[in-house]
DNA sequence: ATAGGGTTAG
C-alpha cells in the first residue's frame, strides 16, 4: 500500500535522470512498477532489488534506483543502478529500444504479463507499425536468450489489438527467422479470424508446427463454423479430428459443439450428441449438461430439460442458480407461469436464492402475460430485498410499458435510469425507440437515436426496423422504400425482416407493384426471403382481388424450400372468402391440416365470417362449437364476427345469447359488441330495450363509441320520439359530467345526429 | 454458462 501510494506521487515528479528527453518513459514506468508491485502483492526491499536488477537498464530500472533512497532498497541493487544511470545504454537514443529491452528483461524472468503491458503501450499509444518493431528486433536483439518470447508477444498483442496484418506480418517475420509462435497466440488470431477462411489455413500451420493445441484451438474453430451457420462443416470437423489425442482432452470444444447445434435448432442431434459422448471419449461436465439444458428448454422440450437435470444429480453434479434460470426460462418461452414458481420454490428449498436473472425472467414472464403491474410489484420487492436492477431488467419493463401505451411510466423509468447512472446499450435503444415508434411519437425516437449515436452506439436492424414500420404504418411507404435505399447504398447490411417491413407497407395500401419490385430485388441480391415476404405478397394480390396470382405464390414458397405456416393460409382463405369461393376454401382448409398446419381461432374466425356473409348462421355456429372442442378458444373478434352475422339477420336473441357466452368465457365485449347490440335492438324496434341496456352499461361504466348514442337517438327521433331522446341525452349527460371535455363532444354529437335523424341536416 | 429488442392473417 505504502508503495502504491510512492510510485503514484512520482508519477507527478520528472525523473531527473531522463529530466526533458523522454516524457513517455516516465509514466510507462511509474506504471509498470506499480503492476510489478501489485504482482507481488506489496512491497519488500529484497524484490525490489531483485526486480531491478533483473529488468537490467531499463527505464523502470533507472528511474526506480534514482528514486528509490537507502531506506527502501537493498544497498546492492542500488550500488548497481547507480553504475548503469551513468550509462544507459539505449535510453538515450531511442526510448522504443529501451522498451523491448525492458521487455526481453521481462521474458527472462517469465513476467509475461508485465511484458505484455508494455508491449500494449507502445503499439496501443503511438500506433507503432509492425515492420519498423520487426526491423528494431532482428537488427539489435538478434541472439538474445527471449528473443523468441518477445517476437510471439508481439504477434499476440497485435491480435489482441486486432491488428490482424500486422500480428500475421509478425508471425511471417517468425516463420522466416525459424522462430515458433505459441499456441496461445494462434488462438488469438484464430479467434479473430474464426468467421473467415484465414483461419483454417492458420490452422493447417498450426498442425505442420507441430506446436501442442491448447484446450480451446479446436472450441474456437467449431464455434467460428458454428456461427457461420456451417453447422455440416463443424460436426464433420468434430468427426474427423476426434482420433487425435489431443482433441479428445478438450470438453470445451465437445461443449462448444454442443452449444452450435442447440442454436441451430437442432437439438435432437445435441442429445444424441451427449449420449454418444462416453463413445466419443469424452466425459460431459457441468457445462456440458448445463448446454443441453439450456439447448431443451430453448426448443421447448422443458420436461425433458428437467429430467436431464434430475439424472444429472444422479451422476453427482449438483443444480446451481444458472441451471434453475434456464429452466424457468423454459417455463416462461412456454407460458407456463405456474411452473415457474413451483421451480422457484424447489430451488430456495435446496438453498439457492433467486438471483437477478432469475428476477429478470419472472418479470419478463409477467409482463409478456400482460400483467405488467405485477412485473412492476415485483420490481419492487427485487428493490426491498436490496437488487439492484442492471439494464437488461428495466429494458423488460420499458418495452412492457411501451407495448401498454404507458409512456408516462417510460419516462419515469428512465429518469430513475438517469439517476442512478445506469447507461443505455444498444438493445435498451432499440426497445425504446421502437417503442416511441409504435406510439407515434416520431420526434422522440429520432431524439432517442440522436442521443445514440452522439454515444457512438451505431444503429442496428432492430432500430431501422422500428423506423421503417413506423413510416409505413404513417402511410409513408414511399419515404420507407428511399429509407431502405439509402441504407443499402451506405452499406449496412439489410436483412429480410428489413425488406419484409417495406415489402407489406405496399401490400397493405393494395400496391402490389411496389411489393413485387422490392422482392424482385431481395432475389436479385442474393437474400432469401422468407415466409413472411411472402405472406406479405400474398395478401397485397389478395387485397387487389388478384386470387389465383395469389395462389401461386405459396407455391413458390415451397419451391423456394420454405414452409406455409397457418398465417399463409389464413390470408388466402380469407381472400378467397372475400370472393365467396366456398369450394377454395374448403380445399385450402383440406390442404394445410394434410400438411399439418392446424387453422387457429383466427383463421375459424375468417371461415365463420364467410358463412355469417352468406347467411350460413348455423354452420358458424357449429365452427364455435367445434373450436371450444378442439381447445380453441374463441377471442372477442370470433364472437363480434358471429355477432354481425346474427345482427345482419336481425336475430337479437342469438345476438344476446353470444353477448352472454362471451362473459362466461371471461371475454370482456369490445365497444363493437355493444355497437351491434344496441343497433340489432334498434333495428328490431327495441329501442326501449336498447335504451335500458344502454343506461344499465353507462353504470357499470363500460366505455361506449359515439355509435351507441347516436343509433339510439336517431332510432327514438326515426320513431318521432325526440321527447324520449332528450330524456335520454341527459340521464347520458349525467354520467358524463365529470368529464367536460367528454361531455361536450357528446353534446355535439347529438344534436348533430338528431338534426340528421330528422333530416335537418346532411 | 442463464435474463432484454424488429416483420405477416380475422
Amino acid at each position: 500500500m505504502l508503495f502504491r501510494r510512492k510510485i503514484r506521487s512520482l508519477r507527478r515528479i520528472p525523473c531527473p535522470c531522463f529530466a526533458g528527453k523522454h516524457p513517455l518513459s516516465s509514466v510507462a514506468a511509474a506504471d509498470a512498477a506499480e503492476e510489478l508491485v501489485s504482482d507481488s502483492g506489496g512491497w519488500d526491499p529484497k524484490s525490489c532489488s531483485r526486480d531491478i536488477l533483473a529488468l537490467s537498464n531499463l527505464e523502470l530500472g533507472l528511474y526506480l534506483s534514482c528514486r528509490s533512497n537507502s531506506n527502501v532498497v537493498a544497498e546492492k541493487g542500488v550500488l548497481k543502478q547507480k553504475e548503469m544511470v551513468s550509462c544507459p545504454r539505449w535510453s538515450e537514443q531511442d526510448p522504443m529500444l529501451a522498451r523491448l529491452e525492458v521487455c526481453h528483461a521481462l521474458a527472462k524472468e517469465g513476467r509475461l504479463r508485465q511484458m505484455r503491458k508494455i508491449l500494449r503501450q507502445m503499439l496501443g499509444d503511438e500506433g507503432t507499425s509492425s515492420s519498423l518493431l520487426c526491423e528494431l528486433l532482428c537488427t539489435n536483439f538478434k541472439d538474445w536468450d527471449s528473443n523468441s518470447i518477445v517476437w510471439d508477444m508481439l504477434a499476440n498483442v497485435y491480435a489482441r489489438l486486432e491488428m490482424i496484418h500486422d500480428a500475421l506480418f509478425v508471425l511471417s517475420k517468425m516463420a522466416a527467422l525459424d522462430m515458433q509462435a505459441s499456441i496461445s497466440t494462434y488462438d488469438r488470431l484464430l479467434f479473430n479470424l474464426r468467421h473467415t477462411e484465414i483461419a483454417w489455413d492458420l490452422y493447417e500451420e498450426i498442425k505442420s508446427s507441430g506446436v501442442s493445441y491448447s484446450e480451446y484451438t479446436f472450441k474456437i474453430l467449431i464455434d467460428g463454423l458454428c456461427k457461420q451457420g456451417r453447422l455440416q462443416h463443424a460436426i464433420s470437423f468434430f468427426q474427423t479430428e476426434r482420433g487425435n489425442k489431443e482433441f479428445n482432452r478438450c470438453i470445451v470444444t465437445f461443449n462448444s459443439l454442443m452449444a452450435g447445434v442447440c442454436n441451430a435448432g437442432f437439438v435432437e442431434i445435441a442429445r444424441s450428441l451427449l449420449s454418444l459422448s462416453f463413445k466419443y471419449g469424452f466425459l460431459p461436465n457441468k457445462h456440458s449438461y448445463t448446454t443441453l439444458i439450456h439447448g431443451l428448454c430453448l426448443a421447448g422440450y422443458v420436461d425433458e430439460a428437467l429430467e436431464l437435470s434430475e439424472y444429472m444429480q444422479t451422476d453427482g453434479i449438483e443444480l446451481d442458480v444458472v441451471i434453475y434460470n434456464i429452466l424457468i426460462n423454459g417455463y416462461r418461452l412456454l407460458g407456463l407461469m405456474s411452473e415457474i414458481w413451483k421451480l422457484i420454490r424447489m430451488m430456495i428449498q435446496h438453498g439457492l436464492q433467486p438471483d437477478l436473472v432469475t428476477y429478470t425472467i419472472l418479470i419478463t414472464g409477467l409482463c409478456e402475460g400482460g400483467n405488467v403491474d405485477e412485473g412492476l410489484k415485483m420490481r419492487k420487492e427485487m428493490l426491498s430485498r436490496g437488487f439492484k436492477l442492471n439494464i437488461v431488467t428495466y429494458s423488460v419493463l420499458v418495452n412492457a410499458l411501451c407495448r401498454k401505451g404507458h409512456i408516462n411510466e417510460v419516462e419515469g423509468l428512465l429518469g430513475e435510469m438517469k439517476e442512478i447512472g445506469l447507461d443505455m446499450d444498444l438493445v435498451a435503444y432499440s426497445i425504446l425507440i421502437n417503442g416511441y415508434c409504435k406510439l407515434g411519437e416520431i420526434e422522440k425516437a429520432l431524439q432517442v437515436c440522436q442521443t445514440m449515436c452522439s454515444k457512438r452506439i451505431m444503429a442496428n436492424s432492430f432500430v431501422h426496423g422500428g423506423i421503417l414500420s413506423s413510416l409505413c404504418k404513417n402511410g409513408s411507404v414511399p419515404e420507407a422504400n428511399w429509407y431502405l435505399e439509402n441504407l443499402a447504398a451506405t452499406g449496412q447490411t439489410l436483412n429480410i425482416i428489413l425488406y419484409n417491413i417495406v415489402i407489406d407497407g405496399y401490400a397493405k395500401i393494395g400496391d402490389v407493384e411496389g411489393a413485387v419490385t422490392l422482392y424482385e430485388q431481395i432475389i436479385r441480391s442474393n437474400i432469401t426471403p422468407s415466409v413472411v415476404t411472402y405472406n406479405s405478397l400474398i395478401y397485397g394480390f389478395c387485397k387487389i382481388g388478384e386470387l389465383n396470382i395469389a395462389k401461386s405464390f405459396l407455391r413458390k414458397i415451397e419451391l423456394h424450400e420454405l414452409v406455409p405456416t397457418v398465417v399463409t393460409y389464413t390470408i388466402l382463405i380469407n381472400g378467397f372468402c372475400g370472393a365467396g369461393d366456398t369450394d377454395s376454401i374448403l380445399e385450402l382448409l383440406d390442404e394445410m391440416i394434410g400438411k399439418s398446419i392446424m387453422p387457429n381461432r383466427i383463421t375459424y374466425s375468417v371461415i365463420i365470417k364467410a358463412l355469417c356473409k352468406h347467411g350460413r348462421v348455423r354452420e358458424a355456429i357449429d365452427i364455435l362449437k367445434n373450436m371450444e372442442i378442439m381447445g380453441i378458444g374463441a377471442d372477442e373478434i370470433t364472437y363480434n364476427t358471429l355477432i354481425q352475422g346474427f345482427h345482419e339477420l336481425r336475430n337479437v336473441n342469438m345476438a344476446f345469447y353470444l353477448h352472454d357466452k362471451m362473459l362466461q368465457h371471461s371475454l370482456m365485449p369490445t365497444p363493437i359488441t355493444y355497437n351491434l347490440l344496441i343497433n340489432a335492438l334498434c333495428l328490431n324496434g327495441e329501442v326501449d330495450r336498447a335504451e335500458r341496456f344502454l343506461l344499465s352499461l353507462l353504470e357499470r361504466g363500460v366505455r361506449l363509441r359515439k355509435f351507441a348514442y347516436t343509433t339510439i337517438i336517431k332510432a327514438q327521433c326515426a320513431k318521432a320520439m325526440p321527447d324520449r331522446a332528450i330524456i335520454l341525452f341527459d340521464k347520458i349527460a349525467i354520467h358524463k359530467q365529470n368529464d367536460h371535455k367528454s361531455l361536450a363532444a357528446f353534446q355535439a354529437m347529438v344534436v348533430k345526429s338528431c338534426l340528421i335523424a330528422l333530416g335537418i341536416y346532411e
